[in-house]
DNA sequence: CCCGGTTATTGTCGAGATGACTCTAACATG
DNA sequence: CATGTTAGAGTCATCTCGACAATAACCGGG
């Protein structure tokens, strides 16, 4: 978020290595901000928290915050989700989205940001969980990249960039379980990629595509319970192959 | 490189805004790295140049350096490359691959680098126009895959990510033309994705796909020189739209 | 219990993409 | 002009994918 600014630990590890030099490079300040993406009601919707302080006071940005000493990127987004939203992640799950450094993206000094991207199942409203006491808000990631909600700094590509990452990452890789339950339905999976796409696809297509996808997910025994108006009653599946105990 | 220590402009930019406190952050040391390719010889290449001073001295490593204050992330890696091997890129060019942060990167101090992916068309042999003077070669990325070449710091792994991300914009993007003079052939193209994606292709099923790609590339009305063997004269063809200037 | 309504899942069919392969065109050299 | 070489078009079986049934399995109401 870019704001917050924890106590200096220490600025530097020691012991200080011979022949160098701290005066001799230009010191930034490195943040990450994390993009918490999850669809609810078919809507792809995203994290966003109001900030509390210039610049950019009341505006709506990511959740994120200066890097520790000894922590690795990953990890300093874990932390800070952690923190932010009580939202624990694991450092595996968390994608690289890429590295903002515009000298002039933060008015009060020159600050390198990596962005994460993360996905919640199927949140419904935003949590109040974490220790940083402020406000959070589950928003449509329509209404960011309409304009109709502005963010604070560069925020707004950050969410363009993850997205589009998204988008291709749902193809080539398994991101889309990760917004279902550890056992869910075709039609749940094929919803999340519907909102995710911003398109509708044949149910009978999709579930051809995914159920042919060697590997890709295994049926249970069990099945879900039937909607309000009926109709047959869906598998259960799971992400991955059958030995896999994910 | 994470080796040169250019002069500290200054520290921050001037004036210091009101309520900002240079000890509550840690402060780091940001980099570009650069991951520049080529494709000579029916193999991908990239650029390294030999360290001159510890940590990893008289080891291969990628070419890259401190970002200055007041420099944009991409604007560094173009400056970098330029200072250092004498190539000139736009920063529109430049493709940024990751950032990699972890605390025990750099022995010397705390580093996050930002890697950028460049491509030079046909880069026979390295350079030497680089106003910092340093040693530099072109070695085949086969070479630093199998680990016969160990680089510095975490430097095989930015490689080994480089080169996953040009292999899967070869498919979506038309990043396999800037590896190629203005004019080329099919073949010369077809070359390019073979050394690239480490696999023959069919020429006339290649000639089809490229051919047949809306947009992909136009033919001009001349030939390329025949080969030393004979053979029919190739058409030469040009990267985009017939209208696109390029 | 039978019937229409609803949802899940399978099947059919045609258009287009792809891989293996053949065939023709256009150059060179002797 | 025969032969070798490369460029590029054509052929054909297979695969994928979208549009569109058809069937299966549940509901609630008569």
């Amino acid at each position: 978020m870019d704001t917050d600014c924890p106590p200096a630990e220490r600025r530097w590890p020691e012991p200080r290595p011979a022949g160098y030099d701290p005066g001799a490079f230009t010191p930034f300040a490195v943040t990450v901000d994390i993009v918490l993406m999850t669809v609810v009601q078919r809507q792809l919707k995203l994290l966003l928290i109001r900030r509390g302080r210039p610049p950019y006071e009341g505006a709506w940005a990511l959740p994120g915050g200066f890097v520790k000493p000894d922590e690795d990127l990953a990890t300093a987004a874990a932390r800070e989700l952690l923190e932010e939203t009580g939202i624990s992640t694991t450092t595996g799950s968390l994608r690289q989205i890429g590295s903002y450094g515009d000298p002039a993206r933060d008015p009060r000094m020159r600050v390198v940001t990596v962005a994460y991207g993360a996905v919640a199942v199927r949140l419904e409203e935003a949590p109040r969980g974490g220790s940083d006491a402020a406000e959070a808000e589950l928003v449509p990631v329509a209404e960011v990249q309409s304009d109709r909600l502005p963010l604070a700094f560069d925020h707004r590509r950050i969410v363009d960039d993850a997205v589009d990452r998204l988008r291709a990452d749902l193809e080539t890789t398994g991101v889309a379980h990760s917004f279902c339950p550890p056992e869910f339905t075709v039609r749940e999976l094929r919803e999340v990629h519907e909102a995710i796409l911003q398109t509708e696809l044949d149910s009978g297509n999709f579930q051809r595509k995914v159920t042919g996808r060697e590997g890709y997910i295994t049926p249970t025994e069990r099945r879900a319970p039937t909607g309000e108006r009926g109709g047959r009653p869906a598998t259960l599946w799971r992400a991955g192959r059958p030995e896999d105990a994910e």
